[in-house]
RNA sequence: GCGCUCGUAGCUCAGCUGGAUAGAGCGCCGGACUUCGAAUCCGUAGGUCGAAGGUUCGAAUCCUUCCGGGCGCACCA
C-alpha cells in the first residue's frame, strides 16, 4: 500500500530529474538511481529523496536542486496528491493521507484475513524442518527458540505464498538414548508415568540424570550403553522392547508439549529409519570420484575448493556417520515431496555442518542442493551464562509454560477479569504462549539471546500481552459500538476527518504491514514483525488516550474512527497469526 | 592456532543494508483513572555506537588492524 504511492513519487521525482538533467545541462546519460528513504521526523514529511548524489553531475548544491525539482514537479497538472517540501538536502513528501486511509479502507475491508499477503512465493514448495527433539529428555528453552522460529517462518512463508510442509526428525536412536534406558533397567522399578504421575518425557528425562550420576562411581557405564547400542542395531528383543516403552513416553510427553505450545508438524521422520540411508549415495560419489578411500576403508571428502579440511562420510565398517544420514535423509525428502527449497531450522553451532552437507549434496550431482538453506539461530543464554544441564540450571519448557500461566491467570484474578473472560484456563494459556513465542522471536535470529526469567514473565511494556492488551481494547470497544451505535454505523468512512498527527501516523503504519510481511519472509526474519507490531500498538494506545472515539464529536468523526481502530484490529489479528500470540477478544 | 559470529544507555534489544539531532522496553525519579479496559499513557535523567586507522560530501552501518565475548574445527548427534 504504502510501496505504491513510494514507487509512483520516486517515478515522477526521477523522471523529473532526468528532464532537469537534459534541459538545463544537457545530460543524456542516465543518472544514479534515486534514493527512497523515510525521514527521521515525521514532520518532515514522509517520503525523502536524499540528492546528495546529483551535486556533481547537475553542478548544483543539493538544496537548491531540490528546490528547483520542487517548483518543477509542482508545474505538472497531473502529479499524485500531496505536498513536496525542501528539508536542506531533501526533497521530500507528504502524501495525501486521506486518499491513502480511502483506499486502505477498501483493502482492508475487502482482504480482511489475507490484508497483507502477497503471491512471491506462489507456487513454490517450501519444506521447512525444525525442532528435531532427543528422545532422552523433555524440551528445554533452546528447544523453545528453535520452535517460535520454526511455526513462525513457516507461517510467514504461506503468507508469502508459498506451499510449506513442516517436518520434524525424531533424534529417537544412539548411545544418549541407550544412557536413559541403561538407568531405567539398574533402577527403574518398572515404574511408568502411570504409576508415577510423571510426564512421560520427564520420567525418561530423570533417567537420563540417573545414568551421569550412576557413571561417575561407575566407569563401566559409559561401555555398557554401547554394549546396548550394539545390541539395539543387532535388533536384540528385549532392548528393543525397552526401547519402544521408553521411546513411547518419550513422544507422548513431546506431543502433549507441542499441542501447548503450539506447533504442529506435517511429516514426522524418526532418525531409527534414516540413519541408514545415505550409503549407497556415499558410495555412488565415491565410483564418481568426487569422494575418496583411506587405506582403512573409511571414505572421505576433500573440502579444499571451499576452504575446509576433509571430512569423514563412511566409517571403516560401512556404518553410517550424522552427515551420511543427513546426505540420505535430504535426497528421501526431497523424493517425498519435491521442494523448492528447504530450510533447516538448526542453531548455529551446527553452521560447519551444514556448510559440508549442502556441499557434499552438490558434488552428488543434486542441483536442489543451492536451494538448501541453514536458518540459523543464535544460543539462548541466561544472565548467569550459559545453561548448564549438570548444574541443573536448564530452563524446562514445560515448567516454564506452567509458571507463565499461573502468573497470568493471577493477573486475571487481581483486576477481577474472571466473570469477564470466556475462559480463564485458555487465557491464561494463550497469554502465556504470547508472552513466550513474543519474547523468544523479538531478537533477531541469527543472534544470540539472553533469556532473563524476571524480564520473561513480565506482562507490561515490550511483550506479547502488551499487543494482546491493545487488541482485547479494540474488540472490546468493537463490541460497544455495535450494541449502541448502529445510526453511527450506517454513515460511511470520510477519511478526511483523521487529521491528527497520530492518525495519520496510524494510517502509514496499517499501510506498511504488507511490506514488512514480505521483508520478514525474503529474510526469514519474525522480529521484524515484532518490532512493527510494537510500533504500531504504541502509536494506537497513544492515540486511543488522548482521544475518545465512540465519545468524539460528532457521529462522523465517532464513525471514521471506528474505521481506523478496525483496521488496527486487522493487522494485529493477522500479525499475531505469523508469531505465534493469540489473539485475545478479551483477556 | 584456523574459521564463523557478535560488541549500541545500568540491563535486554531496535537502528529501514551509507544519510538529517543514534531510538525503544525494563530499571530509577516524577506525573495522569467521576470519561471508550491503568496489563495503559505522559515526562526527567542516562551514549567518546569496544579501540584506532582508512574509504566517502556523509560511517553505528563498508575495509584494515587490535581488544574482548560466543560457537565451531569428532570415524558424537
Amino acid at each position: 500500500m504504502l510501496s505504491a504511492v513510494r514507487e509512483k513519487w520516486k517515478t515522477l521525482v526521477e523522471e523529473q530529474l532526468a528532464l532537469y538533467a537534459k534541459s538545463v545541462m544537457g545530460i543524456e546519460e542516465p543518472l544514479a538511481p534515486l534514493a527512497v528513504q523515510i525521514p527521521p521526523k515525521p514532520e518532515l514529511g514522509d517520503i525523502a529523496f536524499p540528492l546528495f548524489a546529483y551535486a556533481k553531475v547537475l553542478r548544483s548544491a543539493p538544496p537548491l536542486l531540490a528546490q528547483q525539482l520542487k517548483t518543477q514537479i509542482e508545474k505538472l497538472d497531473d502529479r499524485p496528491s500531496g505536498d513536496l517540501l525542501v528539508a536542506g538536502p531533501y526533497l521530500n513528501v507528504r502524501i495525501d493521507i486521506a486518499s491513502l486511509a480511502t483506499s486502505l479502507s477498501e483493502v482492508v475491508g475487502r482482504e480482511r484475513e489475507r490484508y497483507g499477503t502477497n503471491a512471491t512465493l506462489s507456487d513454490k514448495r517450501v519444506m521447512i524442518e525444525f525442532s528435531c527433539p532427543n528422545t532422552n529428555k523433555p524440551l528445554h528453552l533452546g528447544h523453545m527458540r528453535n520452535d517460535s522460529l520454526g511455526e513462525s517462518v513457516a507461517a510467514i512463508l504461506k503468507a508469502n505464498g508459498a506451499m510449506v510442509r513442516k517436518v520434524n526428525l525424531i533424534n529417537n536412536r544412539g548411545v544418549h538414548i541407550c544412557k536413559s534406558m541403561l538407568a531405567y533397567q539398574k533402577f527403574g522399578n518398572h515404574e511408568t508415568p502411570d504409576s508415577t504421575g510423571i510426564k512421560g518425557d520427564h520420567l525418561v528425562g530423570n533417567y537420563y540424570v540417573k545414568f551421569a550420576a550412576w557413571a561417575k562411581e561407575d566407569p563401566t557405564a559409559e561401555e555398557q550403553a554401547q554394549e546396548m547400542l550394539r545390541k539395539w542395531e543387532a535388533g536384540d528383543p528385549e532392548t528393543i522392547a525397552l526401547w519402544e516403552l521408553m521411546n513411547g513416553w518419550t513422544l507422548d510427553g513431546l506431543a502433549q508439549s507441542y499441542a501447548k505450545m503450539g506447533i504442529s508438524f506435517d511429516a514426522y521422520y524418526y532418525e531409527s529409519q534414516t540413519y541408514r540411508y545415505g550409503k549407497d549415495e556415499i558410495l555412488k560419489g565415491l565410483e564418481n570420484g568426487v569422494f575418496y578411500r583411506q587405506e582403512d576403508g573409511s571414505v572421505w571428502v576433500d573440502l579444499e575448493s571451499i576452504k575446509l579440511d576433509k571430512k569423514v562420510l563412511l566409517r571403516k565398517d560401512g556404518t553410517s556417520l550424522y552427515m551420511t544420514q543427513d546426505v540420505g535423509t535430504a535426497i528421501m525428502r526431497h523424493k517425498d515431496w519435491p521442494f523448492d527449497s528447504l530450510i533447516y531450522v538448526v542453531a548455529s553451532e551446527q553452521q560447519y555442518h551444514f556448510k559440508v552437507l549442502f556441499h557434499v549434496l552438490g558434488l552428488l550431482g543434486y542441483e536442489w542442493a543451492k536451494d538448501l538453506h541453514h536458518l540459523s539461530y543464535g544460543m539462548v543464554n541466561l544472565p548467569e551464562g550459559k545453561m548448564k544441564s549438570r548444574e541443573g540450571t536448564v530452563v524446562d519448557a514445560d515448567e516454564l509454560v506452567d509458571t507463565l500461566t499461573s502468573l497470568a491467570r493471577a493477573e486475571i484474578k487481581e483486576k477481577e477479569r474472571e466473570e469477564l473472560v470466556d475462559d480463564v484456563e485458555k487465557t491464561s494459556q494463550s497469554i502465556a504462549l504470547g508472552a513466550l513465542n513474543y519474547y523468544l522471536l523479538q531478537v533477531t535470529p541469527t543472534k544470540d539471546m539472553i533469556f532473563n526469567p524476571k524480564e520473561s514473565i513480565s506482562f507490561n511494556g515490550n511483550t506479547g500481552p502488551y499487543l494482546q492488551y491493545m487488541g482485547a481494547r479494540i474488540s472490546s470497544m468493537l463490541r460497544k459500538y455495535e450494541a449502541e451505535y448502529a445510526e453511527v454505523a450506517k454513515l460511511g468512512f470520510d477519511s478526511s476527518l483523521l487529521t491528527l498527527f497520530d492518525e495519520r501516523e496510524l494510517i502509514k503504519q496499517i499501510a506498511l504491514y504488507p511490506e514488512v510481511v514480505a521483508k520478514a519472509g525474503a529474510e526469514y526474519d519474525p522480529s521484524l514483525l515484532c518490532t512493527y507490531l510494537y510500533d504500531l500498538s504504541k502509536l494506537f494506545s497513544r492515540w486511543y488516550h488522548d482521544n475518545p472515539v465512540l465519545k468524539a464529536a460528532t457521529p462522523a468523526l465517532v464513525r471514521s474512527r471506528i474505521e481506523l481502530a478496525s483496521m488496527v484490529l486487522q493487522v494485529l489479528k493477522n500479525a499475531f497469526s505469523l508469531i505465534g500470540v493469540p489473539f485475545l477478544a478479551s483477556m
